[in-house]
DNA sequence: GCCGTTTTCGGCCCGACTGTTTTCAGTCG
């Protein structure tokens, strides 16, 4: 799909266009424009065939013809004229927190800074300082942001997120007593986003600055980046940054829907407001001087005539209209999972024994679970001969008849081989209760069709983490999911979505898009250690950003159930 | 540059913090 490189221009117009001092409506036309490609289920060069760009919002008729020339001449002229009246590295100077368009674009025209290393070397000259507006505390707030961008530049994966917040909100519960009333996630966190650029925390409390302060003494704190009366910014362990807000009592509500975000789900919110004759800010939803709603979020919501949106939906992605029309998903919830169908035992390169596994899968509450060990072409990971298979069936066998509120299924991960066959024979496979196929190996080698191929088989009940990106490493394989959906689709097999944070494979998109197909979804954690069960948090998170209903999703079927789904699809 | 049960022209979300300022611009979220 060509949606995300025309996407990318986009973007990069809307930056030069601010670099140049344009109208901040026309930038944020080509913003809006970008992520409306991004993030739209359909291809754009589809679209364009069939004359229907114009149905997409935000895409007017100056920027269909920019999208169709793009489509045409692999290039978008009025885009590379731009390019040539800008410092050659623009966007890599645009990243750097505290050197904003008007600076560049200052620096740029006074002293010629084209590149980082220009920039680096006027500041240790001394003539970024003699620009105009610039004073030396100024240019220290650059420097650090240069520092900054080449330490901390990377976003957070939502599992290393989670913990920090957690602690942060209980150093400053345990330091702040009560004089803390409330306390929250916010932003990117709570809204469960895969990777978060920073972590946002909410407070409400009557002295506001007093938390501030405790708050940017905590022991991990190495750098302060801004500390005022309601807000404080600070960099923990030089990596993390998290930011912390003060509300007074009484506009919690408002500022945890504020500060949640997205901001484009913000914006359409307020916009919406503004025709009702109202306006929201984080301190209450307000008819003329009158606080009309604030103290907390369902009422703020309810007063603009809508449902309340779980935070996993507020991206702008049509949940502000389903909630007008009382109609949004009823998500799926993790209390509603009953079984987890992807485990790992140190029969292959799982860290527990079957026996110990079963128990800390059962003690999560769960009613049944499947062990999916690697096959026996996965040597990296100890895969399972068809023999040592059979003895792991057996030792599940006796597992089962200790409990009688738990099953525990034999199952397997085999490997989709690079030449496309199966791991293990039909023979085998069909003795199995559960099978995950997935590819580990061979990225390069037709995924999508030994994908497709997989599903084929009847045997194959689910294909596991699909794309097989790992976030903070590994791409993933170049696989055609609107392929491998259909064939979900036609064939009856699920899709993964797997908690692994590293992984989170599918994504929320891809999870929306195979819903709308009509493709199943099944939720597991892939554990290879009793606490990675944890993470199944992160997996029913996803889904739920991908509009995910209980009925969506295979391990929310009672076993039966589940047996009977699996026997049709066979 | 986009868009319209207030509009085809005149709007376009809102506020905190910082630093360099005699009243505000730039940056950020």
């Amino acid at each position: 799909m060509k949606n995300s490189e025309i996407a990318s221009i986009f973007d990069r117009m809307a930056d030069i266009l601010e670099f140049k001092g344009e109208l901040i409506f026309k930038i944020n036309a080509y913003r809006k424009a970008s992520r409306v490609l991004l993030e739209g289920a359909e291809d754009i060069e589809i679209l364009a065939a069939q004359n229907r760009l114009g149905e997409l919002p935000g895409i007017g008729k100056a920027i269909q013809e920019k999208i169709l020339e793009y489509l045409r001449e692999k290039r978008i002229a009025k885009y590379e004229e731009l390019l040539a009246t800008v410092p050659r590295e623009l966007f890599e100077l645009l990243s750097i927190p505290n050197y904003g368009p008007k600076t560049a674009a200052l620096a740029y025209r006074e002293l010629g800074i084209e590149t980082l290393q220009d920039l680096k070397a006027a500041i240790d000259k001394g003539s970024l300082r003699d620009l105009p507006g610039m004073g030396d505390r100024k240019v220290e707030k650059i420097r650090q942001g240069i520092e900054l961008r080449e330490s901390a530049s990377e976003r957070i994966s939502i599992g290393i997120a989670l913990p920090i917040v957690e602690e942060v909100i209980s150093y400053l519960r345990a330091t702040g007593g009560d004089r803390i009333l409330q306390i929250a996630p916010a932003g990117s966190v709570r809204r469960f986003r895969e990777t978060v650029h920073d972590i946002d925390v909410l407070v409400e409390t009557a002295v506001s600055a007093e938390i501030i302060r405790l708050f940017t003494e905590m022991p991990q704190v190495t750098r302060i980046l801004a500390a005022g009366e309601t807000k404080g910014s600070v960099l923990l362990d030089d990596r993390f940054q998290v930011d912390l807000r003060a509300v007074s009592p009484g506009s919690f509500g408002a500022a945890l829907q504020y500060f949640t975000g997205s901001k484009e789900h913000n914006v359409r919110l307020r916009e919406l407001a503004r025709k009702k004759g109202l306006k929201i800010n984080e301190y209450g939803v307000f008819a003329g001087e009158d606080k009309v709603a604030g103290e907390d979020e369902e009422a703020l919501y309810a007063y603009l005539g809508m449902a309340w949106i779980a935070p996993e939906l507020r991206e702008d992605r049509g949940e502000i209209e389903a909630a007008v029309a009382q109609h949004l998903p009823n998500l799926v919830h993790l209390n509603e999972l009953l079984g987890d169908l992807h485990i790992h035992s140190n029969q292959s390169d799982g860290h527990l024994t079957l026996e110990d596994m079963a128990a800390a899968v059962r003690a999560r509450g769960y009613r049944y679970m499947a062990f999916c060990d690697h096959s026996q072409s996965a040597f990296y990971a100890n895969g399972l001969s068809s023999d040592r298979l059979q003895h792991s069936k057996e030792t599940i066998a006796r597992l089962n008849e200790k409990w009688d509120d738990f099953v525990v299924l034999a199952g397997a991960e085999v490997e989709i081989l690079a030449d496309g066959r199966l791991d293990y024979s039909d023979e085998i496979l069909k003795e199995l209760d559960f099978v995950v196929a997935s590819i580990h190996s061979g990225f390069k080698s037709d995924p999508t069709g030994r994908t497709i191929a997989a599903m084929q088989n009847p045997y194959i009940d689910l294909i596991g983490h699909p794309t097989g990106r790992l976030i903070s490493r590994r791409k993933g394989l170049e696989i055609d999911l609107d392929k491998v959906i259909e064939s979900a689709v036609l064939t009856g097999t699920a899709l993964e979505v797997n908690s692994s944070w590293d992984r989170l494979d599918l994504q929320e998109l891809h999870i929306k898009n195979a819903i709308e197909a009509g493709a199943k979804i099944c939720i597991n954690t892939d554990a290879h250690d009793s606490s990675q069960l944890d993470q199944m948090q992160f997996g029913v998170a996803t889904a739920r950003r991908g509009w995910a209903t209980a009925k969506d999703v295979i391990n929310t079927l009672s076993l039966e159930r589940l047996k009977k789904w699996q026997k049709r699809n066979r």
